[in-house]
DNA sequence: GTCTATATTTCGATAGAC
DNA sequence: GTCTATCGAAATATAGAC
């Protein structure tokens, strides 16, 4: 890997485990093995780099979310098969902890593959929702927006559960706990 | 209110703004409108006021919670009582952020509150969701445990969520979302 | 109890040699 | 392109006067 990739890769590794404002360019510099000049030489400084590590892992995200919900299958089929996916529960979601950053929410170059992360994915999810309904598979009487909303949230808060009970299962049984809601509420 | 006490809320405030790690002793001061001596007089320092301020939080929500699940009425009457509840949407769960922050993690004296918290939330939440299935409300093929997690989970998501789009409306359909489908499996 | 002065380390970046 | 040297500011405390 070249010295710009490696300094990206490290960005991501410690933007997800200590976010934006606990990561300095110094640790950022030591992980990759990279000297300070060589850093300043490919990026302007810390938020270009963020930046660049940002979109990486938005991108890595999106298509496993999109593989996973466009694999043949029934909707909630394939939802359960997204939300049961392996995960590094503990470490929590990459793109999810940088809403809590501050200086990424006021910062417009951040915030903005963050939002557009979270707006696709509550779209995709709705898609498929209302692709079980037309299927005949959920009740008309669903709202695909708000269910959508209600699986993200279950999965990102989660993460939460899971990383103040520093125990993978909250996060499991709030997993199964939506899609036993789900399942009851199929056409019937 | 006395100097410790507006150490504590400022804590309380920026904590809350910023996080454990985007919050300096300097401001902390300066927001309670105290020198440095004062402050390190009535605390050894960040970590102490820092636990103080997390306590007293801790307490606020968990009080609040409790008496919007006590009043009379049905379980899941009570429950959406507590979600639908007015909260300072855009700017989260004060203590929910905190296990995004990778100093109070790694501190057990600042994680322990942070743990108690969900835990009895968790707790308390799946004894409603028993005492609705108890009284014929609910489903007894409901599984109190997972569905509590599902509802702390569901608004927990639902910050990370009106955060990510700076707009409160995703988590109030997140909060629709999981009512709905709660509904759906009512006793029948 | 509260203040100011000081100390040490880190942050985030720039300068300039090679 | 990469390195080392340096910079001004901030983080987190400690010291000691009042």
């Amino acid at each position: 890997m070249n010295t710009r990739d490696r300094l990206i890769e490290s960005t991501r590794t410690l933007l997800w485990e200590r976010g934006y404002v606990g990561t300095s360019p110094k640790s950022i510099q030591q992980l990759a093995g990279v000297g300070q000049g060589s850093m300043y030489h490919h990026f302007s400084g810390k938020e270009e780099l963020a930046r660049a590590a940002i979109d990486r892992t938005a991108e890595e995200i999106g298509a496993a979310a999109d593989a996973q919900l466009s694999v043949p299958g029934g909707a909630v089929e394939r939802i359960a098969a997204y939300l049961r996916r392996e995960r590094d529960v503990l470490k929590g979601c990459p793109i999810g902890r940088l809403t809590q950053d501050p200086d990424v929410m006021a910062a417009p170059v951040l915030r903005e593959p963050v939002e557009e992360t979270f707006t696709w994915l509550r779209t995709r999810l709705a898609s498929v929702v209302t692709e079980g309904v037309d299927a005949g598979e959920l009740s008309p009487a669903i709202d695909p927006a708000a269910t959508a909303s209600a699986i993200v949230a279950t999965l990102q808060g989660g993460y939460v559960l899971a990383r103040a009970a520093d125990d993978a299962r909250p996060f499991e049984q709030a997993i199964e706990g939506i899609l036993a809601l789900l399942g009851a509420y199929s056409a019937r």
